[in-house]
DNA sequence: CCAATATCAGCCTGACTGAAATGG
DNA sequence: CCCATTTCAGTCAGGCTGATATTG
């Protein structure tokens, strides 16, 4: 017989990782867009409370988004009152981006929205479960984000 | 102080999730770049080889791929001669799509570099360590396919 | 002259939706 | 008449590229 007993698909790893991620990446989408919101404003709104006001570059380095994409978004949180745009005065070549009272209200309403998800995504896992895959997974990360 | 003395991003799960994904799947994406193949062809072709001729209806539910995207995919599967489609004779709104031989060579020859890649995409990791996350992801997606 | 910045326009993949035509 | 099938057209989000104008 040339027909294995198994599917091959779900017994791969690289299939597990994005089926999963699928499923995380619609959980999240949902519950952001049920707030009016996408991932790139949660994940500006984040790095900005972590880093403190930044050029839109340093912004796009430090949140992994491409700077296109970042005036994208910024646009939508400037539109909201979230985040505000000043021109650099030491260097004018710059916009300075900060969160505004608004923003922070936001972003804490957005980090409820996301814990929930992790908790709804690893549902089924022991807390000793979701130490381990999240550890797995920062080596995994670790080393492919090392090795380019 | 506001200011937290972790990045919230990379201590998500969601995020490990979605970046190890985005890493795997460039892996793949590139691999099969290199035999000019993309992720619908290899999914296609091993549910063809594994389950045997089928409509195009079906062969949609199987692998997970959308209808308008198995109908993309196998034209560009069936100009390359490695399906064939012919109208089913007992149902005629059906096209019977098969593997032919040139098909099974070229799986074949996919399926050596999928595996290649699962063994890049884990290669920082154990014997035992691979079982367990793929153990912990097998659960995840079992649970999120079971409650949609 | 070169480097960094900000902006805009567009491409690509994968997942997904809707409409239309045809045959059972 | 209803339903399944096939096909095409198009949406959307995320990741990515290239061109341009401006400033340092």
């Amino acid at each position: 017989m040339h027909k294995p007993a198994f599917s091959r698909l779900p017994s791969l790893p690289s299939w597990l990782l994005s089926q999963t991620a699928l499923h995380s990446a619609r959980l999240l989408t949902d519950r952001l867009a049920d707030a009016g919101a996408r991932g790139y404003h949660y994940r500006l709104l984040a790095t900005l409370d972590e880093s403190g006001p930044s050029s839109q570059a340093d912004l796009g380095r430090r949140s992994g988004i491409h700077l296109g994409d970042v005036v994208a978004a910024l646009n939508e949180l400037e539109s909201a009152g979230f985040v505000s745009r000043s021109p650099d005065p030491a260097d004018r070549r710059r916009n300075v981006v900060q969160v505004t009272d608004a923003g922070r209200t936001r972003l804490a309403e957005l980090d409820e929205r996301v814990t929930a998800v992790q908790d709804e995504l690893l549902a089924p896992l022991s807390a000793e479960e979701r130490v381990q895959l999240t550890g797995l997974l920062t080596r995994l990360l670790a080393h492919h984000n090392a090795t380019p």
